[in-house]
Formats: structure tokens, C-alpha cells, sequence
DNA sequence: AACGCGGGGCC
DNA sequence: GGCCCAGCGTT
């Protein structure tokens, strides 16, 4: 059976429910596109050739976060890690360290991850093949096609929020890019759209258009290369695309948060979980308040760890807003007895050694503080 | 299909 | 405050 035909008969289904694509003069759009990225391609550190390690480790990285954010990660990332081997022998706290305050944190560990298989199962070289590609942890559609298409040059849709608002206005698709059956729809329009023999200058041009001239609030419609061809300005909607449902609102928490300091002038610090929030970072003892929580925490603290804590300073306290949540933390710093023992998942370290270990950004606003 | 998962920049 | 961002894995 041929895949490429049924791939296709099940996009003309997603396809058939938008009728405006039409209208639309697909050679020009890819010739109107390419001619205006050639111009106005910034000069990336990702950009300056095609070795596919480093377009995987940028577009991991560019995962729901900016370019400006990702330049400086991204320069020093691979002056630490050059090679996927390179990446593939380091120890995990390293490559968080190197990933501290860029966020999303398991795209550093499943990147760690994908790396190891790939020197273990496909001798360090980054797969060519599609499927072996797809099966690497944290390469979902998205990045899949971006590889394939920057670092190997097939014509394969590379679907990511500024595609969808660039094509929901130029064709005036009204799906809620929230959901996952839309990204179908694009990607759809993208295989028929794409050009065979640039996809690499297409996916990025569609991007680059996105986030310069296409852009969410105030598109700047009058330097927009696709301006005659793109039916929402024609008719004066471009600014109500993309259709996009809500983020719910963030759960506010409580926490304190003890700096605490032993008698040789070490710091209590303990390890996250391996899932969930921040998961294998460090911290420094956090515990979440409750209503029925006692309301001193040396109390709390000195109860715990059975022995005295004797409270030094109230630091400033910290909010921290996460995409789903709101941190509130109340900051102590304690000294320690020479009796207090640390829980199993805690240790003591030299201030100095913390500079090596990944907080979040919530304790380093602690730590700037001591 | 819905949800959890960071952090910074912009208005 | 709310919204945006070169999404993915889990459930």
C-alpha cells in the first residue's frame, strides 16, 4: 500500500472543511515567502550551517520560548556539549545546570535521554529516517519536521504557533489552535503548500514571518510580503486570528521556604522528585502552608528534625508565577546544631558548590539573598 | 482530548 | 493583571 496517498486522502479530509485555500495562488505564496526570508534571515547562532545535533539541540530549546531568550543558552550549551557524544557523556545535573532559568525542564532531560540512544543505538548520528527520528524522547511533530526539513532538506511541515497564525490569517482557518486536531489542518495545508525544493527556506520563512511581521497584537501587515494575497487583511480581520481558547487561571500556593546553615557554614539543600514540577532540580527545604499548619515554622522545623533551629533572618519574600501556578514563598534563614540531621533526600553543601547545582528560578531569588 | 510543565517579555 | 512564545509526554 502507498503511505504517501493515504497520508494525502487523509489530509484532503481536513482540508475539505476549508474552502477559502482555493483563493489563494500557492506558487506565488512560496515565491513571495522565500524571496523575502532570503532578505531578512537573521543571522542565528543555529543558522550558520545545517549540523542537525545543533538544529535539534536550538529547536528543543525554541519550544515555546523566544529567540532572544534562547541565543545565549543555546552558544553556551553547545561550547559545553559540542557533540552529541559530548552530551551523551555528561551527567544529567550538568545538563539541567546548563539549562537552569530556560524552563520547561524535561525537554533538557528527555534531550539527555534521546542523546544517550542515539549514541548507543545509532553510532552518535543524529537518524535521518523518519520514524527512528519520531521515536527519540521529546521530538513530537513539530521538531520532527523541523529537522527534517533544516538539517536534512525534505519537505516535511514544521507546525508550530507562528505557522498556524501566519496560515489561519493568510487562508482564514477559524479553528481553535489549542487543539491538536487544528495542528492536523496545518500541517494538511503545509504538505500542499510547502516548497519541494526549499522546504528548509520555506518552514523557516514561515516562522521568521511569524515572529517579525506576523506577529500576535499589531501584525505589521504594510511590510508583509504575503500583504495582496492574504485574505484576512483583506478583509480587515487579521487581528481575530488565530481563534485561540483560554489558559485557565493559575492555582495560588503558599510555601516557606528554611535556608538553613550548619555550624561549619553549610547549606541544607535536598533534590526535587524525578516527575513532575521542576523535577531533579535542587532547592532549599520547602514546605507548602496549610491553614491547619503551625504558624511558627522554627517550631515546625525543630520538631522535625528533633533537634534546634535558631531563626537568624526573615528574608524578603518571593512570588514566582509559573504558566499554571503562583508561588508564594515566606523565606527564613536558620542556624543549625551540630545534632541536626539531614533527611534522606538532603545534604550539606559549601556555598560555594551551589553555583553548580540548577535551582529554580524561585531559589535563586532566595539565594540572591544570602 | 485535556492537562501539566517555566520563564521572560510585552502591553 | 493577561497574553504571547520555533510543543511534548502523560493520562
Amino acid at each position: 500500500m502507498n503511505k504517501n496517498k493515504s497520508e494525502h486522502t487523509k489530509d484532503d479530509n481536513y482540508l475539505k472543511h476549508v474552502s477559502q485555500i482555493d483563493q489563494v495562488n500557492f506558487l506565488n505564496f512560496r515565491r513571495y515567502l522565500i524571496d523575502w526570508y532570503e532578505t531578512v534571515k537573521r543571522d542565528l547562532p543555529w543558522r550558520k550551517n545545517q549540523d542537525p545535533y545543533k538544529v535539534w539541540v536550538s529547536e528543543i530549546m525554541l519550544q515555546q520560548t523566544q529567540v532572544d531568550t534562547v541565543i545565549p543558552y543555546f552558544d553556551r550549551f553547545i561550547k559545553q556539549f559540542p557533540t552529541p557524544a559530548a552530551l551523551a557523556n555528561a551527567e544529567e545535573d550538568q545538563v539541567l545546570k546548563a539549562w537552569e532559568g530556560l524552563g520547561y525542564y524535561s525537554r533538557a532531560r528527555n534531550l539527555h535521554a534521546a542523546v544517550k540512544e542515539v549514541a548507543a543505538s545509532y553510532g552518535g548520528q543524529v537518524p535521518v529516517d523518519k520514524e527512528e527520528l519520531k521515536s527519540l524522547k521529546g521530538i513530537g511533530p513539530y521538531t520532527l519536521g523541523a529537522i527534517m526539513s533544516i538539517a536534512y532538506n525534505q519537505p516535511e511541515p514544521a507546525v508550530d504557533g507562528n505557522v498556524m497564525r501566519v496560515l489561519s490569517r493568510v487562508f482564514i482557518i477559524e479553528e481553535d489552535i489549542k487543539k491538536v486536531k487544528t495542528r492536523h489542518i496545518f500541517e494538511a495545508l503545509v504538505r500542499r503548500l510547502i516548497d519541494q525544493k526549499r522546504p528548509s527556506d520555506f518552514n523557516q520563512g514561515l516562522m521568521e514571518l511569524g515572529a517579525l511581521i506576523c506577529k500576535p497584537t499589531k501584525p505589521l501587515c504594510e511590510e508583509c510580503p504575503l500583504q495582496s494575497i492574504c485574505l484576512a487583511h483583506q478583509q480587515k480581520i487579521e487581528t481575530t486570528l488565530p481563534v485561540k481558547s483560554k489558559a485557565k487561571k493559575q492555582k495560588k500556593l503558599n510555601y516557606y521556604v528554611a535556608v538553613i546553615e550548619s555550624p561549619e557554614g553549610k547549606i541544607l539543600i535536598e533534590k526535587r522528585p524525578s516527575e513532575g514540577l521542576l523535577a531533579n532540580l535542587y532547592q532549599f527545604p520547602m514546605i507548602e502552608q496549610t491553614k491547619t499548619d503551625c504558624s511558627l515554622l522554627s517550631e515546625y522545623l525543630s520538631a522535625e528534625y528533633d533537634t534546634n533551629l535558631n531563626q537568624e533572618q526573615m528574608l524578603e519574600p518571593v512570588k514566582h508565577v509559573f504558566s499554571h501556578l503562583i508561588w508564594s514563598i515566606d523565606a527564613v534563614k536558620f542556624m543549625a546544631q551540630a545534632s541536626f540531621i539531614p533527611k534522606e533526600h538532603q545534604r550539606w553543601v559549601d556555598k560555594k558548590e551551589l553555583g553548580d547545582l540548577a535551582f529554580p528560578v524561585p531559589h535563586q531569588k532566595v539565594l540572591r539573598q544570602i
